[in-house]
RNA sequence: GGGCCCGUGGUGUAGAUGGAUAACAUAUCGGCCUGUCAAGCCGAAGAUCGCGGGUUCGAGUCCCGUCGGGCCCGCCA
């Protein structure tokens, strides 16, 4: 195999029998009868039983009883099968195990600052300070090589369908739009930045330009934005580009290689297959939410009309001033306690919510009720009737503005949904939500902003609503969802000069700003570009609910603590002044 | 910028209402042990309770601050 080993240690098998091998690896396990020494000796590939005997080498039994965990040693022994009764079946090589002839230990080991030989939960910090030794652990190993599958799947299948990988440059321009750029400064253009790329989107758009027609790039991105448990300051996409394309072309694409992983690299089970498709709207009157997660039901349900009519202010008025009343129920939550409702209330209003309105159906006629003493009886069966309501249901309701009602229902039907055991990660469910509104109204900022960026294409019929009616308008959007998480988004971009720099006036970039940010981009669109369109899709995301882990720190091999720091290199660090010196740097703080 | 949770031997935890030698498991070290595979048995060592201040006769426990980690809001086209 090696200068060092012949077998791995996950190789060996009862028809080596007899054979002479050299195996390295790390100590997992010692198990010491003081006459005879087992250790499992651990590689990549396994854990194979090393027996040192006296009566085979005195000498290596001597050595084998200095071992310790962690030591990097190598083994040469004789493969023997096991002696009968003797064999251990979860061990892919329990058959047999290695007699020791000769020990090396090439590395002592001092005591790991946690178990590496078992999975055993560990302070997270700790686990990111010695991130080499975290990584060294089974559930870190098998997701790094999952990764590493579902990455090399992702190139043959792409390359495959013609597509061509190229990469883009990692220091590249600032742009107005979207997050907060990370910046490095220019040394030989004093006071000048490169930025960090939030996506090669402009770049991609270009090497269609450039006529490549299917490029496709496993791409590092960076924000500079807050944490959370499915972000990181870097993270990694799949970009794909396509010349000569509509929006069903860039879906199959992505939905034949998603089903393909899902059903070759992984254990999971495609609740949809072909995915599910929604429109933005519906997808926001089902689910309240743009990214619904579809494995469970418990859909909800608008109430307005009847609210409208009721005696109860808190939901009349609020159909009054424009808002919504809607709700779902909650299957078998009847018997709930005022507690367990209480919770439900305090979550709803961390998005904003003012309340929490509710129902429970404890028995055939029984009813308790926050609200139903405000309306009449005819009013709560018509609810209860909407509803689909039986006995034991727990009917919940919020009345607000659409947008907090929307967000505030959609996590708690996921709040809910996971405490009913209705979210089976074994499961996924992924399906594309379209037509999204081309542009949404930033309030504060009193101007239009792009729901996807500032390169998508309006839907063709919809692009005379540009200067009459822009909120109504449509984009050529597209975004794929598992799980109630977004793990793709994509467009048809555009790919003539005006309609572009009319979509820069809409969302209120003037001609000089556009042609001084973009100019490059607007000269491009000059010289014979063809209709294009594409996809980035989130790879950490994707291979944490492959490998279903929480979060995405758990599918990244060095990643960066919620404050973006590298516990392990001790990172972001002071640099000298004269670094900063070059730079053209004062640093105030 | 804000809210919440966590920090106790190497590791994982216990330690209501403040009370005397800070408990348990495991790892570590030593001894015994020739068929274990989470080996077993016996013994030992190992903790300024994240750090700083305060309240108190007395603080792991209460209060304030601070550092580190996590979850979330804002933010993330």
């Amino acid at each position: 195999m090696t200068t060092l080993k012949t077998h791995t240690c996950g190789q060996l098998r009862s028809e080596h029998a007899g054979q002479t091998v050299t195996l390295a690896g790390w100590v997992h396990r010692r198990r010491d009868h003081g006459g005879l020494t087992f250790i499992d000796l651990r590689d990549r590939w396994g854990v194979t039983q090393v027996v040192f005997n006296p009566d085979t080498s005195a000498e290596s039994h001597a050595l084998g009883r200095d071992l310790r965990a962690e030591y990097v040693v190598r083994v040469k022994g004789n493969v023997r099968r096991r002696p009968p009764g003797l064999e251990n079946p979860s061990l892919p090589t329990g058959e047999i195990e290695v007699v020791a002839q000769e020990v090396e230990t090439l590395n002592p080991a001092k005591t790991p600052p946690f178990y590496i030989n078992e999975d055993t939960p560990v302070d997270e910090a700790l686990r990111l300070r010695y991130r080499y030794l975290d990584l060294r652990r089974q559930r870190m190993q098998r997701n790094i090589i999952l990764r590493h599958e579902v990455i090399k799947f992702i190139r043959d299948f792409l390359v495959q369908e013609g597509f061509v990988e190229v990469e883009t440059p990692i220091l590249f321009k600032s742009t107005p739009e979207g997050a907060r750029d990370y910046l490095v400064p220019s040394r030989v253009h004093p006071g000048n930045f490169y930025a960090l790329p939030q996506s090669p989107q402009q770049l991609k758009q270009l090497l269609m330009v450039a006529g490549y027609e299917r490029y496709f790039q496993i791409a590092r991105c960076f924000r500079d934005e807050d944490q959370r448990g499915d972000r990181q300051p870097e993270f990694t996409q799949l970009d794909v580009e396509i010349s000569f394309v509509d929006r069903d072309d860039v879906m199959d694409i992505i939905e034949r290689l998603y089903t393909a992983i899902v059903e070759q690299v992984s254990d999971k089970e495609l609740l949809f297959k072909p995915f599910k498709r929604l429109r933005y709207h519906e997808a926001m009157e089902r689910f309240g939410t743009d990214r619904p997660d579809m494995r469970f039901g418990m859909e909800l349900t608008d109430i307005s009309d009847i609210a409208a009519e009721c005696d109860f202010r808190v939901f009349s008025e609020t159909v009054a001033s424009g808002g919504l009343v809607k709700g779902f129920k909650a299957t078998g939550c009847g018997g709930y306690s005022r507690k367990q409702i209480d919770e439900l209330n305090a979550l709803v209003r961390e998005f904003g919510a003012h309340g929490l309105a509710w129902l429970a159906l404890e028995g055939e006629a029984e009813i308790r009720s926050s609200f139903a003493k405000f309306l009449t009886d005819e009013q709560v069966q018509d609810i209860v009737n909407r509803l689909g309501s039986k006995p034991g249901d727990l009917l919940l309701f919020i009345a607000d503005r659409p947008e907090i009602a929307n967000e505030s229902l959609s996590r708690l039907r996921l709040a809910l949904g996971e405490r009913l055991g209705l979210r089976d990660s074994n499961v996924l469910a992924l399906c594309w939500v379209t037509d999204f509104p081309f542009v949404t109204w930033d309030e504060e900022g009193q101007r239009w902003d792009p729901s996807h960026h500032l390169f998508t294409a309006p839907m063709d019929e919809d692009i005379h609503l540009l200067d009459a009616d822009p909120g109504r308008a449509r984009g050529k959007q597209y975004d794929l969802v598992c799980n109630g998480y977004e793990i793709a988004g994509g467009s048809i971009r555009i790919h003539r000069r005006e309609l572009q720099e009319k979509v820069f006036s809409l969302i209120g970039l003037t001609l000089e700003e556009a042609r001084q940010q973009f100019g490059h981009m607007l000269e491009a669109f000059e010289f014979g570009t063809p209709p294009h369109g594409g996809i980035a899709t989130g790879i950490d995301r994707w291979v944490m609910l492959l490998a279903d882990e929480p979060n995405i720190r758990e599918v990244i091999a060095f990643p960066k603590s919620q404050s973006a720091a590298d516990l392990m290199a001790d990172t972001p660090s002071p640099v000298s002044e004269q670094q900063l010196k070059e730079l053209h740097l004062k640093l105030d703080l």
